[in-house]
DNA sequence: TTGAAAGCGCTAACAT
DNA sequence: ATGTTAGCGCTTTCAA
């Protein structure tokens, strides 16, 4: 009823009591039709009497095979909330929240997309997952006892330095996410940042005209950001422009950076017409910086993020994006593990996601 | 470089390439100090060049201990999502999202709140984690996977029948999530459902001193609904009501069928001065149909909610509710079974967490 | 159809 | 400080 008593009930246990081999009851487990009936029916019934659960290690062990696959993901935030009370009553607290003083309930919901996604496609394939968060100092620990009990591994980009993973690669099969490695010897599965950015930044400039333009990069060593800045300069050059002609300015994707430097952009004399963010939380905080600046989005300056976050379509105004399919990101990578499985061989693959631009009202499909 | 190529290295493989014996080696890995430093030198230089990583099955039968937990959580939803495209350019698809046609992204965020928590306290505790989505026929199957290969598992309520839990119970430490179940045996952690909706409702009959209400419950069998209408039934009495004052329809927790109900209620002649929902779903249709019939919220009527999603905090207008702490439930959970590890024997334990009430625009502190 | 027996890779006494 | 060895619980030939 609460917690187990003795030791778990096993093979042997369940063999004894239904009177036949260990052999006999893994044939239940496994091949059922390969066990006549009554012998069948006995043994389940001292499964059930005996409350045998069969030991997953042991298994794997003798079999060879675990079916469970792995996903490391950086480390969550931990983020204590403090809010102010209100009132309190009958050992509840009840709190003023009509200016939203409860933050934003997770920091990343973007992994949690991508977890969602893997454990979806792991379930369809009769697999188990099993996550771990990649912080801190333990990583080399961490990581390797996952490694070490999973048939395949997926990786978020950065979350694990090269060299364990080519380490673990040895092992088993490794995929690394939303960063395109190929180069390294990694399968990947990563989104098409150029070809969103392109397409939105074309957008910009050629359906809406827009030629007076800033944009906003992100951390310098994000494969990332790279990628987009690069879509970025072809759509320049897809209409004539070079960087020369446009303000670029380094923050840090996030929200507080991005509005200090949005502020002095806006502050600095001519106000470009559009802002180019390398993704949404920039983004949040250029719009930020132009509501204190009493400058309007979109007629004054448009502006555009990239990720799809939730936050943007409830920001004012809604933010124009590139999306990303982040569950497809996971889905991906536990397909790409599968088929390694049966591909042990052969060069590395590189999956590339399509993304989707999202036209809203921070920069309108039309002017 | 990509796919290993051969068997992978075992602790044998390890200890001839180092020239000692394969007890040094787990020496090496789990007690490093009873190594004399030369001979471990040695052996770590081995399990790099060999590319070794060790079995965490082989290591979890002979040790007793996998050091991982389990999480059943109920299926994911796949929501296949349909875009209308606007233009198509560059294989980048562009859709005007003005109207936000994207779906909210996933229709869950409970669970993956739940599943962040857990994943964050098993980590801190270096346990790592085991998830699973208890859907369809094959239940049973993943249960005993699942079950079969940690220490421990937390499972979301009505995810798992209870015969299969009381059989899995047997071999490791269970714990319920949002169910309060020690009377059936289970330790659990759960919110404070009850109290929750006693101090709105009573905000809402006290504070603002509104006595024409409705209230829209969940389905019958939800343990979750029973609860928040025993704390319904506590509020009304301790402000002289009965249930009998109060118009009782009965949803489904889904926003369409909240609607609906709404609207027939809205229509049937006196409208009532609140509508208490016993979740945020059904609350959120309340408010559909409240702007469809013309009626002003929070000033012709006020609608308060129950969990605190996020759409909640955005819809219009903002909506009233009580909050739970989902990560923290997820911790809790976590905790509860490792408690028992040290605590195999006694009494189930029941976790109850705080929730909070807060207060939006759909029903302001004050009118 | 069923049983006997040999591992799977590791840990933990127990020896040395 | 290091080696030997007996399992951990299961799957899987190979025989019967």
């Amino acid at each position: 009823m609460s917690a187990q008593r003795t030791a778990p009930p096993t093979v042997y246990d369940v063999a004894s009591e239904a009177g036949v081999s260990i052999a006999t009851v893994s044939r239940v487990l496994r091949t059922p039709d390969a066990v006549r009936e009554g012998t069948r029916d006995r043994v389940q019934a001292a499964i059930r009497t005996l409350g045998y659960v069969p030991s997953g290690n042991a298994r794997a062990l003798a079999g060879k095979r675990t079916g469970v696959v792995g996903l490391l993901l950086p480390g969550f935030d931990v983020v204590p909330d403090e809010r102010p009370d209100l009132v309190t009553d009958g050992g509840v607290r009840v709190v003023d929240d009509r200016r939203h003083v409860t933050q934003p309930f997770s920091s990343n919901l973007y992994f949690d997309e991508v977890l969602r996604g893997a454990e979806t496609e792991a379930w369809q394939r009769g697999l188990a997952l099993m996550v771990a968060a990649g912080r801190g100092s333990s990583r080399d620990v961490i990581v390797n006892d996952v490694a070490g009990r999973v048939d395949g591994l997926a990786v978020l980009a950065q979350t694990v330095p090269d060299d364990l993973l080519e380490h673990v690669a040895r092992r088993i099969p490794v995929v690394v996410l939303a960063d395109d490695r190929r180069s390294h010897g990694f399968d990947s599965v990563s989104v098409d940042n150029a070809a969103g950015m392109r397409t939105l930044a074309s957008h910009v400039i050629g359906r809406l005209g827009i030629r007076s333009l800033a944009y906003l990069a992100g951390p310098i060593d994000s494969p990332d950001d790279m990628e987009r800045a690069a879509g970025f300069r072809q759509a320049l050059a897809d209409h004539g422009l070079t960087v020369a002609d446009v303000r670029v300015v380094h923050g840090d994707f996030g929200r507080a950076r991005a509005r200090e430097l949005a502020t002095t952009l806006f502050d600095g004399g001519a106000v470009p017409r559009g802002v180019i963010c390398s993704n949404d939380q920039s983004a949040l905080g250029v719009l930020d910086a132009a509501g204190a600046r009493g400058l309007r989005v979109p007629e004054d300056v448009v502006v555009t993020g990239f990720d799809g976050i939730d936050a943007g379509r409830f920001s004012a105004p809604p933010l124009t994006t590139v999306h990303q399919p982040m569950g497809e990101l996971g889905r991906a990578a536990v397909r790409a593990i599968v088929d390694r499985f049966e591909r042990r061989e052969g060069p590395p693959r590189a999956v590339r996601l399509p993304v989707e631009v999202l036209l809203r009202e921070s920069c309108p499909p039309a002017l």
